[in-house]
DNA sequence: CCCTTTCTGTTGCATATCCCACACAATATG
DNA sequence: CATATTGTGTGGGATATGCAACAGAAAGGG
C-alpha cells in the first residue's frame, strides 16, 4: 500500500484520490508488493499485468543453454505481462528480475479490459493511464527495434547513441548500464563491440569517459 | 465514413453504436480515408494517429544511403503514429506505405489522452478499445525483438518459424511475405539466409514449399 | 581491510555473414 | 502477347563478427 506521498508519484494511479486508489485495490484484487534487488518478481505463469510503481527491473529470457538476455529495461512506469508482450512463443524461459528495490502493483489484466457497472469513472482514469503506460512502452520496443534491425554493429551503436542524444536534448549523455550489458543490448558478442568503439573512438566519431558519451554533430 | 456493416469489423470502434460513431467522428475530429496500392498514408510530419481499420499496410524506414527496411508489418488494428512508436530519432526518414487497399481512421492523439466533460461514455470505450490495439501492437514488437535479439541468422529464422507456428497453431504455416522481404524482417544478407535455410532443409529441421513451411517436432 | 566478483580493454584465430554477380522462374504490366 | 519487374536459388571471395583467453581496473561484500 501507497502513502498519499508516494500516490502522486504513481503513474498507474496519476490523477486518482487517495480514496479511490484504495477502493480500486480492493475493488480490482489488486495486489501491491516490494521486492529487494535479484528477487524473481514475475515468471509470467499468471495472468497479471505488473507495472513498476518505483525501482528498476529487466525483463530477461533465458535460452535452452542457459544463456540470458535482457530484453526490455523496466523503469517506473514499466509494464509487463504474459498478455502485454513477449508471450514467450518458444522453449526458453521468461522472468522479471528486480535490479534496484523495486515497488510492483499487479492488476488482473481482464479486470481492467471489461466494462464494470460500478466504479466506472475511477476505471476510466485507470484505463486511460495504462492507455499512457502502453504507449511508453510501444515508443521504448520501437526504439530498440530500430536498433537491433541495423546490419552491422556500428550501425546499431551510432543509432542508439543517438536515440540517448536525442533523449538527453545533448550530444553529450550517459549511458544507462554497462558496455557489457550494451553489448547484450544491441544482441553482439562483447570484445567485436568494444573493437567498434575504439574505430569510432580512432575516428573522432566518439568521445567517451567510462560511460559518459559524446557524438559528433 | 464506415457503413453500419463495416463499423461491427471495426477495432477502433468495437461495441460503439453507429450513431455514437458518426458524433465521435465529428467531436473528436477524426478524419477517415481510403488508399490505393502503394499510397503514402502518413509520413511522421502530424501529432494525429492512424489506426489501420481494413486492408495491409508498412511501416517502413529509409536511412541516408536511401536503403529501405520494414519496421512493422500493420495489419486491421494496426497503430501508428509519431506519439506511439518510431519517434524517428535519427536522420532517416519513416513513412507508412499502403500494400493493399486500405481504410484508416485518423484522430488527434491529445484528443483520446485528455479527458472530456461530454461524451465521456463513448470516450471510455473509445480509450478501452484503443489500450487493447496498444497492447497487440506491444506484443506484435515483442515478437520482433525477440527475433532480431538472436545472435545468428539461424537462431533468427528458428524463432520466427516457431512464432508463426504458434500463432497458426500447427506445425505448418505459411510465410506474410516474400523470403526476400522475410530476410529484411530479420536483418540479414538475403543470399546468406537462402544459405542458411538450404542447411535447415538439408538437416530436416525445415521442410519448405514455396512460401508454406513446416517445422520439426 | 582483503577477497571475490564484475567490468573493461585487447588479441589471435576461425568462420559466419556480407557483398557482388549471375541465371532462371514467377509475376506483373501494358 | 511481349516485356519489364520482382522473387528465388546458388556461388566465390572479402571481411566483419564471434569465440576463447588473458590481464588489469573497478566495484562490491564480509
Amino acid at each position: 500500500m501507497l502513502s498519499e506521498q508516494e500516490l502522486e508519484k504513481s503513474p498507474l494511479f496519476h490523477d486518482i484520490s487517495y480514496q479511490d486508489y484504495r477502493e480500486i485495490l480492493s475493488c480490482f484484487q489488486a495486489v501491491q508488493r516490494s521486492f529487494r534487488a535479484d528477487e524473481l518478481i514475475y515468471d509470467f505463469s499468471s495472468d497479471a499485468v505488473g507495472v513498476v510503481e518505483r525501482g528498476q527491473a529487466s525483463l530477461i529470457r533465458i535460452d535452452e543453454e542457459g544463456v540470458a538476455t535482457v530484453l526490455e529495461d523496466l523503469g517506473v512506469g514499466g509494464v509487463f505481462g504474459k498478455t502485454l508482450a513477449f508471450a514467450g512463443s518458444t522453449g526458453d524461459s521468461l522472468e522479471v528480475v528486480c535490479r534496484r528495490p523495486c515497488d510492483v502493483v499487479f492488476i488482473d489484466y481482464t479486470h481492467i479490459l471489461s466494462r464494470c457497472g460500478h466504479a466506472c469513472q475511477r476505471h476510466s482514469i485507470l484505463v486511460q493511464n495504462m492507455l499512457q503506460l502502453m504507449a511508453d512502452k510501444a515508443q521504448a520496443l520501437s526504439r530498440r527495434v530500430d536498433v537491433l534491425s541495423r546490419r552491422s554493429i556500428r550501425e546499431k551503436l551510432l543509432c542508439y547513441f543517438r536515440q540517448l542524444s536525442q533523449q538527453s536534448g545533448s550530444r553529450t549523455f550517459t549511458l544507462p548500464f554497462s558496455l557489457s550489458t550494451l553489448a547484450d543490448y544491441i544482441a553482439t558478442d562483447r570484445s567485436a563491440m568494444m573493437r567498434e568503439l575504439k574505430r569510432l573512438r580512432e575516428e573522432g566519431s566518439v568521445r567517451s569517459d567510462g560511460r559518459q558519451f559524446t557524438i559528433r554533430q
